[in-house]
DNA sequence: TGCGAGTTAGTGAATACTAACTCACTCTCC
DNA sequence: GGAGAGTGAGTTAGTATTCACTAACTCGCA
């Protein structure tokens, strides 16, 4: 069931909306002002609110998931190569969406709407599967098994969110995010990395 | 301007009803209850709303920063071993406390206000400034200047926070937690790492 | 007697959602 | 081809709820 032109149009003026001003700041009120009709013509395109932003975050793992499962499968590239993709196109995402992703994410953990997080977790999930299937290839490293070090690389996009939205002042060219990219990639996929001294 | 016992007693049962349920259920009528008075009573304590998260925000900055900058200033350590021991109380923290401090950060990036997100950022900017000085001494790693650096170890304490909140069927012992903390930090610290081969 | 710390009862604003209506457009039947 | 029914998509006006916050009172106590 995609979208209708209609429905397209709204997700849109919604997705605008919340990129200017956060999640709190989308009313139906104010989407329908901004739709430029009103309030209860929202209505006849979606049944309530959370429909509205279940499709919102359907709509935004639709641009992330697919391209995921394709490079997480793409056996012409070593796990490594495979895990810069996933990262990069993650963060890419995010970047090109002001921070949307971290926006729900943080709306569902402020709010406890379980609606709301049963959508944004089950996108996660599935990222997070798809990076588990990746790091299972590389094997532990330092002690910490496959699944948890797919935890690890929801580290950067987590820290690019919320600096695009919280620190904007410290906005990151192309050029440096694609250089973080690599050296946190590079970093976290060593083989085997020399054990650090013992800490009092 | 230390909290009275009162104060105390109410910022208890604040963090408590947080971390059960996220603050979307932080209302003042609730909190009164929990407290064991009525709602007006909370008014003779905290003037508003916003002073009541402000005093919990300090007061989560109290048990965060001054460990941090003793860390950060103990120059007995290498920069490897007291960005180790930072990370490594920032995620205790947040272990402690269940997540309590994603969750204001959520709430800030969520709701957009502009006085939360100044108290949350506030003691974010401190965080990362002390994360600065330690990386400022390893100097640049792959082409990523200091202070950028500084964000990646935001990255691990993000990941675990989300992991909290929204995967808590995820959850790590205290012994996974260290090894993981360990190996981000080792990794991340490595003085140089053979470059990745260049994905397409 | 004055004050700190509670209470009851209530206000006003914001929000998701609804009832009932209008109106243009299309399809059908003659 | 045109009258009439049905429908999709909008409108105005309103409801119920929830929230932070307040006014005015009571009561125990130094």
């Amino acid at each position: 069931m995609p979208p209708t032109p209609r429905q397209a149009e709204i997700l849109d003026c919604a997705a605008e909306l919340v990129a200017e001003s956060g999640l709190a700041q989308l009313t139906m009120k104010r989407l329908a002002e901004r739709v430029g009709f009103t309030e209860p013509a929202l209505y006849r395109h979606y049944p309530g609110k959370s429909a509205l932003l279940a499709a919102m975050i359907e709509r935004l793992g639709g641009r992330l998931l697919p391209t995921m499962e394709e490079i997480a499968g793409d056996r012409r590239l070593t796990p490594r190569e495979r895990l810069l993709g996933m990262v990069r196109h993650h963060v890419a995402l995010l970047r090109a969406t002001r921070g949307l992703p971290i926006l729900f994410l943080a709306e569902g953990l402020a709010s406890g709407d379980r609606d709301l997080m049963a959508s944004v977790g089950g996108v996660m999930r599935r990222y997070l599967a798809l990076l588990g299937v990746v790091t299972a290839e590389l094997g532990p490293a330092g002690g910490v098994s496959a699944d948890r070090q797919a935890l690890l690389f929801l580290g950067l996009p987590a820290a690019i969110g919320i600096q695009l939205r919280a620190f904007p002042d410290l906005a990151l060219s192309d050029e440096e995010t694609e250089l973080i990219v690599q050296h946190y990639v590079r970093s976290l996929t060593l083989p085997a990395a020399p054990a650090p001294e013992k800490s009092s």
